[in-house]
DNA sequence: GCGACTATCCAAAGCGCTTTGACGAATTCG
DNA sequence: CGAATTCGTCAAAGCGCTTTGGATAGTCGC
């Protein structure tokens, strides 16, 4: 059933059913009533495609993730941040467009889909330091939310961001409070921004105390649970041992704590875990109290926020850029405790 | 730049500027390359929404993932899956649409997906062991390929699907070689498909043997690790205790080894723990000898060959459906030994 | 009672593409 | 050498919708 054949139906006009259909004043409410009526129990639904084309609106936005093409991970957070943008999508009648684009042909894919026109907007995920895809989309002109930020630049766009800076450096001093000073990080890859600046939040509470950093208790990869594991039971091998963890995910987390235990050794009690949490559906820190002590940040709501943002540009052009910047709150859990004095 | 800029361009018409670059015969080869060439230059590409009109086809995929507006949990697998499918997608040049639809307003949103022409045919997730989908999308006439099955039905669909029965079978029958009796199933919700399948598995296996299905050792929920943990530290709490867990997901195998080793218990001496593994690539269980032994099996695969069975659907419609069961492999890792004597 | 509105409705153009049917020009065949 | 093909190209219709620019009839003011 296409508005044609509804409106002959009707015998109306396509303009008035279309009118009557999109809420125009142009038309009787009696008119509208019996449209609306008959849309209905004809179970009728505008055309996507056609309505596009004449509205030069896609009613979609896509999300573009970078994949390389040898570290082939899928950050897990994902599926939590789509549920989140699903919900504003959902409510603004948005469609979502997913390309994952392999990073050696980011720039053809970005271009591809503006002039496809396929979506109205897009959210940018995965950040890299040095990112280029901010100069790149500004160029093409299509609008866009960056899910993070890219350090190396000014805040001439919009991102939606966690304190990830300042949620590392609380946590960090949090331990040192607790009179830690072999305190590892456990971090993401170097080249994801969200890395750097945890990694400088870790740096800046260590030096203002006047904890010198040590390389040796930093490490930086794709987070999965073996990454943790590996790299928590090589440092609690070493003769100067941390006392503390630092990590950027959950999942990671769960390796460190696997190293710890298969040491024989307790959490809290002899080894002191912080990790990030982004409060994932399928990884909840929970309960009364939560097993990790963790800087908690819902990247649901992070999903949430970036859509409502993208939604917003798309439909008000010419905005001056907007950055929001969440902070994680820092939960204590059953897994940090004071230093284990050495005898 | 559109066609009708580009063809003034070339002093061509639309029709042959547009024939040459879809690979029409009709159209000398030296103008082909011109046109080629010219659409290279002025980086053009044809509007997806117009084209789309024009041939009747979307060339895009939805992905429909009910989510119950309750339990708000988004399933992890989905990353990878996803993942796969659009590896894909790019090779055949299709998009993929994702909509999260609340489990109530599941038959609009279907329809509404038909009606609208956003998509050429789609992949349903999640299938619920009464699922009504499927008679449902018949009559819509959309093409859909469905990741798992139906128990219910006839196999009057298409689908992929992991040999769950067999797999949970083969797995409790090593569990019973080892000596296991007492073996826990820690399952996913009873109302998934893929729950039903795992338990026939597993009670068939444990019936073979002669050894008794105890329902008090059999849980189902929301494949977290909190209901691992939560599921096991009752359990062993219990003067009969379990001897060995057979988990439906990496995660709540995570839990259960947490709630384990809390306990001071070891894995696989004192407590054996199988899990299915979906081989994701956050989570992978690999080193030489894998943490867990598991029932693996691809979901990125999975998501590969939906997709390619979908295109194959969209592309050559009025086939007979088919199905493609994977078998899972049985990987003997660390967390699996023989029962401990009782004294 | 007549011009000026106002409220409703409609015909037609246009969004950017594909595809049908036609048409000269070049080529081949009997 | 005229007829029949084939080749290369084009104009125009059409996909299903929105939207512009009227048209028609009823309403109002004086």
């Amino acid at each position: 059933m296409n508005l044609k054949q509804l409106s002959e139906k009707l015998g109306l006009s396509q303009t008035t059913v279309s009118r009557a259909l999109n809420g125009y004043p142009e038309v009787a409410e009696a008119t509208r009533a019996k449209v609306l009526k008959a849309a209905e129990t004809h179970n009728y639904r505008p055309n996507a495609r056609a309505k596009s084309l004449a509205t030069g609106r896609a009613m979609a936005v896509g999300h573009v993730l970078p994949v390389s093409n040898k570290g082939e991970i899928v950050n897990p957070v994902f599926s939590d941040f789509v549920a989140g943008a699903s919900e504003t999508y959902l409510q603004h009648g948005y469609d979502m467009m997913l390309s994952l684009v392999p990073d050696d042909a980011e720039e053809d894919a970005y271009r591809a889909l503006a002039a496809k026109g396929t979506v109205d907007g897009i959210i940018v995920h995965g950040p890299r330091t040095d990112d280029a895809r901010v100069g790149l989309l500004r160029e093409i002109g299509l609008p866009f939310v960056v899910h993070g930020r890219i350090s190396r630049r000014g805040d001439d766009y919009d991102w939606v961001d966690v304190n990830n800076l300042r949620a590392f450096q609380r946590a960090t001093e949090f331990l040192l409070d607790f009179g830690h000073r072999r305190i590892a990080l456990i971090n993401g890859m170097t080249v994801m921004d969200f890395a750097e600046r945890r990694l400088a939040g870790y740096c800046t509470a260590l030096q203002d105390r006047g904890v010198a950093v040590d390389d040796g208790l930093i490490r930086s990869d794709q987070m999965t649970e073996g990454y943790g594991y590996a790299s928590a039971q090589e440092m609690l091998a070493q003769h100067d041992a941390p006392t503390a963890f630092l990590c950027s995910s959950m999942i990671a987390a769960l390796g460190v704590r696997r190293a710890v235990e298969e040491r024989g050794l307790r959490m809290a009690r002899d080894i002191s875990i912080i990790t990030h949490d982004d409060d994932l559906s399928y990884l909840s820190n929970g309960g009364e109290v939560p097993i990790f002590t963790a800087t908690r940040s819902s990247v649901r709501q992070a999903g949430r926020l970036c859509a409502e943002r993208v939604i917003d540009l798309v439909q008000n052009p010419g905005q001056a850029p907007q950055q929001h910047l969440l902070e994680a709150e820092l939960m204590v859990g059953q897994s940090t405790g004071p230093a284990p004095q050495r005898m």
